[in-house]
Order: C-alpha cells, then structure tokens, then sequence
DNA sequence: CTCGATTGTTACGCAACCGATATAGAGCAA
DNA sequence: TTGCTCTATATCGGTTGCGTAACAATCGAG
C-alpha cells in the first residue's frame, strides 16, 4: 500500500492526531521528547544516548535530560551496557508501549474518518 | 480516499515528521504551541483565545502565553476584534503559513516511502 | 600500566513554561 | 447609571528545559 496522502490530509491528520495527545495530558512532553520516545520504540535497539543524539542532531545533555523526564514518567528506562561500561542503553518500558500503542490507535482512527 | 493506515505505518509516519520538525529547530516548540499553531492554520477563522482554550481543553493564561511565544517567533498575529473588543482575534501570518505548509510535505514525503 | 579518547552525566546561569489567582477593560441588562 | 458577566492579560512561585563547559568512568592502543 503506497500511501498517496495529500498535504491538507497530512496536516489534518497531524493536528487532530495531535490534539489527541494534548488531551491525554500527559502532554508536559516536547516535540524533542516525542521523537526520542519514538525513536526508542520504532527503531532498532541497541539506543544509545550519543546514537540517539546523532539521530536527532542535538547535543547529549539534551538527551541526558528528556531521559531523565521519560524516566520519571516511566516511559522509557535506562540500563548500563554490560559490555562497554561507558554507554547507557535506552530500554522499553511496558507503560511506554501502551502510550506509544495509543498514539498509534489515535492515528488509525483518525485517518479513517479523514475527508477525501 | 478512505484512509486505512495501519498502526506500524502511522507511527512511523508520526515519527518521520516529528523527527524532520525538530531538525528544523523550530523545534523549541511545545506539543501544545504546534497543537495550537495546526488549529488556527487548519480551521475555520475567527480564533479567540477562549475558543482554543475550550479545543485544547486548557486554561486561557496557556493559551495567551503560547501566543506570545508563538508570536515572536512570528508564526502567528494578534488583533482585537472590532466587533466585540474583549475579544483578539488570532491571525495567520505568512511566516506562519510558509511553516506549516512545509509539514505538510513533510509529511506526504514520508509518507511516500512508507513501508506497505 | 599509562595515557589519550570516548561516553554519559552534572553544574551553572538563563529563559520559558506551568497552574492559580488577581486584575483591567469591555459588554450587557435593568 | 449601576452592577454583573465575560474576555484576555499580568503576576507569582515553582518547575523544567536549554547550551556551554567541566567532570568521572571506562575503554583501548601502545
């Protein structure tokens, strides 16, 4: 399925996808943090915080920090690399995948009730 | 077009997105300014303070301070309402348009090379 | 073993955001 | 006019984020 999406389509689906994720208050997040938990839970692990930092273009404190937050929330969780001590592996968390599975759900949904 | 996204895809749809807005480094937006930002873009003028307060479901002080955010950065403009002065009415800019639109190909550029 | 390189974190100063409350101005009704 | 309501903003204290720079721990080559 090649997806021929237009662009008032596209920008519909985001804000209203978007507003879903207003609403579900857990919403202190920033678009950084959305990326780094979406990188963590659509890509590849390993993740480490300088190869996600590379992905983003942004510097290590800033990773540091929303991990920091996404800990807190207990979205993602952090884990020595017993094989070379200096990394830190960013892991999954099961609250963090029903929060991602939920903005996925929003999606869906919202792109079936989309205008043509 | 009905649009029947599947939840793997429309992540990474989202993802992909995210992860071009916030190389853009416009990216000290927050989750609500962008939610802001979409709604006065994508629906129908006029925009109060009050009605995006109700959308987002926050409080108006929220609503003012993002504007005042957003408006240096330019991306959107305020204007009283001549009709009823109480009101401001939030306007579009052309910087502001120019920012979204570029979403939207961002958006239906991703989505072009989604996964089937 | 030593030393430079690499990794992630912390410290610091600053700016922005948040929620709650208080305030100022405009409308409205009697 | 006199209240009362409604709108948006200003203000307050507390929290969080940022960039830069310094830091401790670890690795690995020599």
């Amino acid at each position: 399925m090649s997806l021929h999406l237009r662009s008032a389509q596209a920008l519909k689906l985001w804000h209203d996808s978007v507003l879903d994720l207003v609403h579900l208050d857990e919403s202190g997040l920033t678009v950084r943090q959305l990326s780094i938990l979406l990188t963590v839970y659509l890509e590849l692990p390993p993740h480490t915080v300088r190869g996600v930092a590379l992905k983003l273009k942004v510097t290590k404190p800033v990773i540091t920090r929303a991990l920091d937050s996404l800990g807190r929330l207990e979205l993602v969780a952090r884990r020595r690399d017993p094989a070379d001590k200096r990394n830190v592996l960013i892991q999954r968390t099961v609250k963090g995948a029903l929060f991602v599975e939920k903005l996925g759900d929003f999606m869906v949904t919202r792109a079936q009730t989309l205008p043509s």
